[in-house]
DNA sequence: GCCAACGTTGGC
DNA sequence: GCCAACGTTGGC
């Protein structure tokens, strides 16, 4: 099983949207980044994933999902009246892909972008450098764990 | 709202 | 294939 972090804007889907979606379930539109969507490609059947509010107050992971259902073409780029609409997509040659993310819990708190860029085993993360701008990346093992402690210490 | 960083586009 | 211009991301 992989590990895995996920940015989204609140204001456009929060993780309380997912949670109200129909089954806890939502697919992960949108993304229109090649090295993210190489990683969405990559996804197993629950893998595990941080949820990660991004362009708001208070950056930072607010909870955890998994990997519903595997890559497969994102329609938002297929559709002209969406404002992810990508013309070089087509129905035969997709180019854009998603995947389906299921609720697993809430934080009780969020666990702030400042808290994890104070450890370092958290350093060679993307999340954390400056400018970075990828929204989806794998967590190895480690990463994973010493995040969860950060959680766990907030509840 | 500002702006640094970075990916993408397109002219050459 | 280079690289300047442009657009977008995302923290602050």
């Amino acid at each position: 099983m992989n590990y895995w972090l996920m940015k989204s804007e609140p204001t456009t889907f929060s993780i309380e949207m997912l949670e109200r979606s129909p089954n806890q379930t939502a697919p992960w539109d949108g993304v229109r980044n090649y090295q993210a969507r190489n990683f969405m490609k990559q996804m197993q059947i629950n893998d595990l994933a941080f949820f990660y509010h991004s362009s708001c107050k208070v950056p930072g992971i607010v909870g955890l999902m998994r990997v519903s259902k595997l890559a497969y073409p994102d329609f938002t780029a297929l559709d002209p009246k969406n404002c992810h609409y990508d013309p070089k997509s087509t129905p035969e040659k997709p180019i854009w892909e998603m995947v389906d993310v299921q609720f697993v819990e809430k934080f009780s708190e969020i666990t702030p972008l400042k808290i994890l860029q104070l450890e370092i085993h958290l350093n060679d993360m993307p999340l954390v450098r400056k400018g970075n701008r990828l929204s989806i990346m794998p967590v190895s093992p480690l990463q994973w764990q010493t995040m969860m402690n950060l959680t766990e210490r907030n509840k």
